[in-house]
Order: structure tokens, then C-alpha cells, then sequence
DNA sequence: TTGTACGCGTTATCAA
DNA sequence: TTGATAACGCGTACAA
């Protein structure tokens, strides 16, 4: 038997439904009984049974995050970030990471709404852009957030940073170092980031009256390996460019290794930029300049969405992004 | 309004308590009426209320995964083997992962206890062997499952994998490979794990009639950054070792980029070996050698052991390591 | 501003 | 082997 209500009524000499009042930060309490009422929970250390609040009202105080994303440090700041912000509201985040593409989404998600009643999702790439989940929710009149999405086609909320400009920024820089024939591997297809990234690439070329040369630009699967294959490709050419740029870090790391393979120094014979969460800062060999999405905040935003009132307009809110260049001061001394 | 048991008794011909009896897999359940209620649930899609069945019974089908961890590649590990555990017993998990050193640690669990009444937690290191949190716990009567603890103190069932063996594996292969000098870099005080892979380590130099060299002994921090900087510590010394074992795969990447701060050749001048979940294969340079700890099979049956019936006894289940040792290829090209 | 009575959807108890 | 009914702990509606 654990602490109720009930406990804390007979403590602070008030009703159960005056607490209920003060739990719940309705108006219409008195100074004075707000404070004995909160002396008593205090007191009790009581905390409401989430069940019995689910069970009784509108509410479950719980969210739901749905990841699918093959990097663990995009899903380990991801969670992160929407823990921090739930904490703020009492509310409680249901983490699902899923194992890359998992046959029963639907049924899960739909599992998830059935059983736990959440308050709403975030979805994080590529399910936010899932037309099937996204009819289901809408049918079934559940919140959602959606990060990074492909096009704004649903009525709903997001968050992202401008994935195509950050691209150009990064093909940009690589321009401006001189680089004339720069490789871009790209991600996954249902990804709408990677074609984001793979426009951006392509505006830098045209704007630096460069023709985009199709060999130049592959497709990745997001994974090392991926990279990897895709790097040793692009630098088994004849006219191998002299920088690439991942459509994210671990392909990038995959570019890196495929040049060290061929025995390349770095970054004299070849730059290689990548794009991401700067998972892998400080594990990859410099110099690797990176595009750093702020996951946590990302995330941070997207539950701060979620948590707005019923009636509040929908948002789509966008966080920075940085270019983040590293020196390459080290990688002669082992060339 | 969503289907309920009702919905179904009706469907079905029966009472709710009956179809309540099948959705449980309870016994004195007729084989035509089973399977006339099966039929129901199935067309109705109907799936039961979490929260009613947690007010109304002793189980709430979740449970909980405290995870604080600096890698969040053994988070991520740790939450899909869990989950996958969980499924197969319609359970959900509630996975909690940590910033480090949260201070407000005990009354965070406290509170997943009191809103969730979960029905039991899995600890991973190193709050697995937090005595404060071991003690409220037994207290409380919650069941718990302790990943990779230090001692077995309590009376909860564990999942391990024998990391004195592992280290002093590792250090025999270091040693047959003819190194005579071997740093070790420790990680954080609080995880019991670090102290059992120095007993290793320090295992097989006595075995080899070594004397232990206190200045080879570093403490870090089982960051990159920790590692980094012990591994440029060891590497000043005027009889500075040709092999540095680090005590997990974070701070071996970082005595890998202290080597080649100093322009040292790998594996020639240093030997890098590392324990860890494997979370970094293929994004360091070779040459590492690595014990591979399987983190989502120690989750998995983590999660077995706590879901068994409330009589089965408490069991310490060994899970075995791989040594994973990466070819050299590629660095001297490099060099 | 406060309190009373009812119901949320399921399991537990006990009778049939 | 089945069913009626009372909990479970809280929020809601409405009355005071």
C-alpha cells in the first residue's frame, strides 16, 4: 500500500479533489491550502500514480519518441534532449529506437497509442516522412512532432535546421579551398535529408559555374561500409576528385578510411567533409570538416512543440547549425 | 472511446472476466471459448489498456532500464537487446539513460518507482553497484537485475562477462607478442568494471614474472579525452612502453591520437589495445585490439532473468568476449 | 474557493 | 470452467 491521495488529504485536512487541484495547478485554491497541500506531499513524499491520472483523465503525461536512425549517438542525444524537456512538465518520455527497418512500424506505433495512451509522438527521420504513419495519426487524432522532415505536408509541428544551406556552406568552403572536382556520397533514399544535402551540394556547383558531373555523385547507405565502398569508387577514378563530402559523419569516416587504404595524405591529396551530429569528434583522424547538428536541441524543440497547449499555432522551428573545421595538424606527422 | 475488454465480451459471447482470463493466459479457460475470444481481440484490433490493467492488478507489464553510461553506443546496445526481451512478453521497456553523475539520482528512481510501478529494473554500472539505490530497492521490494556489477552483495540475479579474465586475455596476447613494457589506463573509480580488468592486467605480467610498473598505471576517465591525455603521459616517459592497454574502447581511440601527436608509427613503435563494446570498429585506425564485450546479449538476458517467474531463483548468468584483433594493413601505407 | 459522487478499463475475489 | 461485483487511484462534472 503506498502513499494516495487520500494520504495527503487527511494531512493537509482538505479534500481529495483540492489536492488533485494543487497537483494539477488549477486556479481556484487558496494561498494557504496550496501551501499546507504541498507541505503535505512534500511531507509524504507522495507522487500521483501515472496509471490512475492516465486511467481518470484526458491526459497520460506521457510522450512517445520514435527513432529509427542508424547512428546510436543521434538516438542517445535525441533521447537526451526530449528527457530534459519532459522533466520540466512532469511528463514522461516512452523512448522506442527501432532497429532499421522494422516490417510491424505501423502496428508498434499503433501498439504504442493503444496501450499507453501517449499525449503525442516525435519522429525523427525517415519515419516522420512515413505517409502511412502520418494518415494514422492524423485519422486517429494524435499529436506529433516531426524532425527534420522531407516537405511540410502534414498539419503538424517540426523542427530541423536548413539542411540544404548547411550543404551548400559546406561544398562552399570546400570551393573556396580550391577543390574543383568535389565527390558527394549521399544517404539513404528515404531519407529527405540526404536529397536536402545532395541539392545544397549541386547549388554551390552551379553557383561556382561548375557543371555537376554525375560520376562524381553517389549513393550511400549512410553506414561506414557504405562510405567506405563509395569512397574507394569515387578515388579509383582516373580524374579522382580532390575532396568529398559525405552526405553524414559515418560515411565520411568510411571516405577516410578508404583513403588511408590507398595510402593518400590527408588533406593534401584529398579533403573529406561529412555531415552530422559530430558523433565521431575526436575518434576520426583530422582533418575531417564536419556540418554539427545540434541533435539535443533538435530534439529539445521538438518536445517543447509537443508540449504546447492544445491551441497553439503550429510551428515550424528551426535550430543553427555550425561549420565546423578541423586542423590538420597532426595528420602530416604520420604521413 | 476506444475498444475495450467490454467490446470484445460482447463479441466474443462471454463476460469480460473471460476474456480478461485468456488476455492473461490464465488456466480454466475452455478451449472453444479461448479461441472464440481470440477471434474477438483479433477483429476488433483490441488491445488492452495499460494503465487499467496496472491500476487493477499487480503487474504493470514495464520495466526499467537505468542506463548511465558514457558511451552512447552501450546505451543504445543495452535499450534493443532489453527490448527485444520485452516484446516477446507484451512488456514494455522504460529506458532512463543518464547524463553522468546525475545528482538527483535516487529520487528519480524513487519517482519511476511510485508513477510506473514497474514491475522491475535492470541497473547497468555504475549505478548497479550504487549501495543507495541497491538498499531503497530491497527496501521497497523491487525486483532488480545489476548488469556487470562489482560484487554479488545482493540478493538479484546479474548478467557479466568475466572482465578479469578478458583483461588478463588481453595483456597475455600483448605479452606474446613479445612486449615487456605495458601501460594500462584505468577507468572511472566508480565502476567496478575497471578495477576487475586491472586485476586482469595485472594477472598476467605477474604470470609472466613481470614486476608491475606503478608509473605504467594511469587512471582515466573512460573518456576519449582521459584517454588522450594519459596515453600522452605514458608516452613521455624516458622508458616509455611499446603497448598500452586501455580499459575501455574510448580511451584507447584517445591514446591512438596521442600516438600520432607524436608522430609515432603503428603498430611499430606502440601497440593500442582497448575494451569496450566494439562501438568504434572501423572508425579507428588499425591497429586495435580489442575485447568485445557482447552489451546486447548481457541486455537480453538482463531482461530474461528479471522477467522470470517471482520464484526462480537468483541466478548470476557469465556471458562470453571476443578478442578482436584488426589487421595492420592499412597504417603503414600511411606511414 | 471547496467538496461529493461517479467513472475511467482492467484485474481480484468470490460465488455459481 | 464461468460470471457478477468490488476495488485500483485519480480526474471530471456538478453542487455547495
Amino acid at each position: 500500500m503506498r502513499t494516495t491521495i487520500k494520504d495527503v488529504s487527511r494531512e493537509a485536512g482538505v479534500s481529495i479533489k483540492t489536492v488533485s487541484r494543487v497537483l494539477n495547478n488549477e486556479r481556484y485554491v487558496g494561498t494557504a491550502t496550496r501551501e499546507r497541500v504541498q507541505a503535505a506531499v512534500a511531507a509524504l513524499h507522495f507522487r500521483p500514480n501515472l496509471a490512475a491520472r492516465s486511467l481518470a483523465g484526458r491526459r497520460s503525461f506521457q510522450i512517445g519518441l520514435i527513432c529509427d536512425n542508424p547512428s546510436p549517438y543521434y538516438v542517445y542525444e535525441m533521447q537526451m534532449g526530449v528527457r530534459d524537456r519532459c522533466e520540466a512538465d512532469g511528463v514522461r518520455m516512452i523512448a522506442q529506437p527501432y532497429d532499421r527497418g522494422s516490417e510491424r512500424l505501423l502496428d508498434d506505433i499503433a501498439g504504442l497509442i493503444d496501450t499507453t495512451r501517449v499525449d503525442g509522438l516525435i519522429l525523427t527521420p525517415p519515419i516522420c516522412d512515413h505517409v502511412g504513419v502520418l494518415e494514422m495519426l492524423t485519422q486517429r487524432g494524435v499529436r506529433f512532432v516531426r524532425v527534420s522532415p522531407g516537405a511540410v505536408t502534414s498539419p503538424a509541428s517540426s523542427t530541423f535546421i536548413d539542411n540544404r544551406a548547411a550543404a551548400r556552406a559546406m561544398t562552399g568552403h570546400l570551393l573556396a579551398g580550391g577543390h574543383r572536382r568535389i565527390g558527394f556520397v549521399g544517404g539513404l533514399r528515404d531519407y529527405a535529408t540526404s536529397a536536402q544535402r545532395r541539392l545544397g551540394y549541386q547549388d554551390a556547383l552551379a553557383a561556382a559555374g561548375l557543371a555537376a558531373d554525375p560520376a562524381l555523385d553517389r549513393d550511400g547507405g549512410y553506414t561506414f561500409a557504405s562510405g567506405a565502398a563509395a569512397g574507394a569508387d569515387l578515388l579509383a577514378m582516373r580524374d579522382r576528385p580532390s575532396a568529398i563530402f559525405a552526405a553524414n559523419d559515418e560515411m565520411a569516416a568510411g571516405v577516410l578510411t578508404a583513403a588511408h587504404r590507398l595510402g593518400l595524405r590527408l588533406p593534401q591529396d584529398l579533403a573529406v567533409a561529412g555531415f552530422g551530429d559530430d558523433a565521431l569528434a575526436g575518434y576520426v583522424w583530422p582533418p575531417l570538416t564536419t556540418i554539427r547538428q545540434p541533435v539535443r536541441l533538435l530534439a529539445w524543440n521538438a518536445a517543447d512543440l509537443l508540449l504546447a497547449p492544445d491551441d497553439a499555432p503550429v510551428e515550424a522551428r528551426e535550430v543553427g547549425f555550425d561549420l565546423v573545421v578541423r586542423e590538420s595538424t597532426t595528420s602530416e606527422a604520420t604521413a
